[in-house]
DNA sequence: CTGAAAGCGCTTACAG
DNA sequence: CTGAAAGCGCTTACAG
């Protein structure tokens, strides 16, 4: 048994050329629809698989992207950037390429080491998911091939990263809350504590504007100290009938907080929180939440790295992408 | 600026043949040391990066491995295949190979559609992550490069498989609470209900026999029905002073039963798991338990893959891999 | 519509 | 130690 079926072994056998073959498999012109119907049916016949090898050899392009994360992301719960990559992995696949996974080490990313995969010519492209260096930014600029940010964009450089929209989230959550009749809404953060949780309360706040509902400063609670330590959370003396908080961690202690002091969520209370993290699901109620929409991410990523691919002048900057709402059981309707 | 260099470029600069540059580049014999270095000089200054590409042409190895994920197993939380595949991706690489990730789609894996990496040549081998039907199993039989399977095993087809072994990880656990002075040890799930349950049931009975313990009947408990729905655990009237559970997440249920009950773990009964998930690190005390060893199937799946690069016809069989012991703070020493 | 020639960037086997 | 020739499996550009 022939193991290895070329293009030649299909023309010899039929009597053609190889070029012939070529066009025929190829469904490109210069063929004539009759020998071409009986290239193929030969092809599937003797089992022949096409060589992409050779063809990359003819283009310069191995059709592979290589996707990247920082060894420091590694060994995460839930490993977030592996859902990242996975996702990569289908929308490369349907533009006909492949994501090729590497983990940068601590050593590499310090060393300013490019990632052997560029090196070896593995990939014609790389995606990188998370934070890096600025050194090492500064070095993959130097870099003969496109690059992606994902979930990471630094001011001062000259990138083009998809990073997930924390002001937008916050504000379809908070707009959720309002269509379920809610108008006393609250706010868990404290927002000098990250960006990020400054900008989930200015989507929230965006929200009550639009919907012209006052915001009241004594539903702004606080959650942690300036170095990020959680604290116990002081509940108003009036109580808004829910709460939007910075995260599903806080939502959670949230709840607990509320269930001690005799409120029920969400019958009493509803509360939300983002992430959409183990928080979300472990414990009861379900939190309605916010996800990061991967997919969307990871598509948005897919689809600059090919429009680089073919024009590599091309700049998209910073490019935001709205999370979207998982709804579980923490929200009810609002009581009249 | 040109963006390709090539053997042949670092050749001409040189005033060298091409074949030169390659034996140097690959520390092969047949040039002085002295040329070599000069060389590999040239090469770093022009910024050569090697084509892997031409090489794979060559002799016919894309240095490739596919790892094929079916799409069911795709959704889960945790999502351990994702981590099962990093694992791979750095044991591969350590061989010289890159891992590239491929779902197989529910309707491909119905109609018998080998991965498409496969088709196009893209992988010189395939790695099958988790349950797959027979169908497909007896189909990728008839594929012309090795594949082995990893996380599942069926007894009926003669295929290479790495799997996690339960009867010598409830082994190695149990021996560990015993060596914490623990005689009077229960067993916590349904023993026909998986044969999972049933070989951790078998490792646990194996400690206590090499240990010259009695298996007391009474201290093994249901904690399910068969159809798989978890009941209420009925604790026996003399309580034993430690308990292995066939999973965390009956360990964590089982804690709390006997939270309410008034005995503290650890102080009064120690408690251990299995499969470290979430459930171990949820809570509070954090489970000792038995996680899948990740890295060491990892390595396994990757050194048979290579052996059977280069000899196709190489049998490994089943091939058990032990979980590891995770020690946290649900285990105390026996109190004397 | 069909195919001979050249080439992608390496490596292998052989000759000098 | 050094290198000319051939080839891996395709595709492109061109000629007929």
């Amino acid at each position: 048994m022939k193991t290895n079926i070329t293009m030649r072994d299909i023309a010899e056998k039929l009597g053609v050329s190889s070029v012939t073959v070529s066009k025929a498999l190829n469904d490109k012109e210069g063929v004539s629809a009759e020998l071409k119907v009986k290239i193929k049916q030969a092809a599937e016949e003797m089992g022949y698989r096409f060589n992409t090898l050779a063809r990359s050899m003819k283009d310069g392009r191995s059709y592979n992207i290589g996707v990247v994360i920082p060894e420091r992301f590694t060994g995460m719960v839930q490993s977030f950037y592996l859902n990242v990559y996975q996702s990569l992995s289908k929308s490369l696949e349907k533009k006909g390429y492949y994501g090729i996974l590497q983990i940068l080490s601590l050593h590499d990313e310090k060393a300013l080491t490019p990632p052997r995969i560029y090196l070896e010519h593995k990939v014609d492209g790389l995606i990188i998911l998370g934070q890096i260096s600025k050194e090492y930014i500064d070095m993959l600029n130097s870099v003969h091939i496109p690059v992606v940010f994902m979930d990471f964009y630094d001011e001062h450089a000259n990138m083009d990263a998809v990073i997930t929209d924390n002001f937008y989230g916050a504000y379809d959550i908070t707009n959720y809350l309002i269509s379920k009749g809610h108008r006393q809404i609250g706010y868990v953060g404290n927002l000098y504590a990250t960006s990020s949780i400054q900008d989930r309360y200015l989507g929230y706040y965006k929200s009550l504007l639009e919907h012209r509902i006052q915001l009241n400063q004594t539903y702004v609670l606080n959650d942690r100290d300036e170095e990020g330590k959680l604290v116990d959370i002081n509940l108003p003396e009036q109580m808004p009938s829910a709460f939007v908080c910075n995260n599903d961690q806080v939502a959670r202690l949230l709840i607990n907080k509320l269930n001690t002091l005799g409120y029920r969520v969400p019958e009493d209370v509803s509360v939300v929180g983002f992430d959409n993290d183990v928080y979300a699901t472990i414990g009861s109620p379900g939190l309605t939440t916010v996800a990061v929409n991967v997919e969307e991410m990871a598509m948005t990523a897919a689809q600059f790295m090919y429009e680089k691919l073919n024009d590599p002048t091309i700049r998209f900057g910073r490019v935001l992408v709205k999370g979207k709402v998982i709804y579980r059981e923490s929200v009810s309707e609002v009581k009249n």
